[in-house]
DNA sequence: CGGTATCCTGACCGATACTG
DNA sequence: CAGTATCGGTCAGGATACCG
């Protein structure tokens, strides 16, 4: 198949409240979208070995992102056997693609932590009092 | 006072639970958070700009995640007179970084949203392996 | 203009139990 | 192992009203 839809022809706004561009940015930055695709970045993974990779994630939340990453085209499905059930889920090159730029983000966050943390430390100049 | 090199001493994990890297993400790919920073990547901007550019977002959620990202050392609250109240948010330079890394999600998901449209509107894709 | 406080809803999300 | 179903809590987030 000619699987080089014309990406070109249609553009997204984020800005735009009614874009669907804002669906996609949800999933793939929930809470634990961001999370899997940097796991399924190293490689296609079992269901099991994702929820012992993803520190504090529950079983629904990890079946329910991966059907969203799945209906956005970024994960696929792969059911290997069925007689002890064996599923893998492994990115597309769509993906592969933004599980690359979520990779560069947790590296950026894990490796300026630091600064984070003094910043957060500091006396804010304007605190809300309550939130 | 100069007792700050902490860049380097810490590294976070965001696979680990209670690592406070978590926390950080939260904000950042939080529902405005991602927007407001690709946003004020084009230089500072007033509370009402903000509001106006970001379609769909509340006084209080912008407030609120203004804060989010002052705490986390993104973004430097600026109050120009008292008069009529004119104050901007502007980023540091650590949240330069992390705003360029969101405009190029933003940016990338915008320019592909045609291929992932497609992706939602077939058929749920589970592969049997035959491979 | 630039917020803040309060109330309220709904969804996200976790815990548990059950199925193939 | 790989889910699905159900219940319920918490909290992001919206609406409104009010203040400097």
């Amino acid at each position: 198949m000619n699987d080089a839809p014309p990406d070109h022809a249609l553009r997204g706004n984020v800005f735009s409240e009614h874009c669907p561009s804002r669906e996609v940015l949800k999933h793939v930055t929930s809470r634990w979208g961001v999370l899997l695709l940097v796991a399924l970045g190293d490689g296609a993974q079992r269901f099991g070995e994702l929820r012992r990779r993803v520190g504090g994630i529950s079983e629904k939340m990890l079946a329910q992102t991966l059907v969203w990453l799945e209906q956005d085209g970024f994960v696929q499905r792969i059911v290997q056997s069925a007689a002890p059930p064996r599923v893998e889920y492994r990115l597309t090159p769509l993906g592969e693609e933004i599980s690359g730029k979520m990779a560069e983000l947790a590296d950026w966050l894990e490796n300026n932590l630091g600064a984070m943390l003094a910043a957060q430390q500091k006396t804010p100049g304007t605190q809300i009092a309550g939130v």
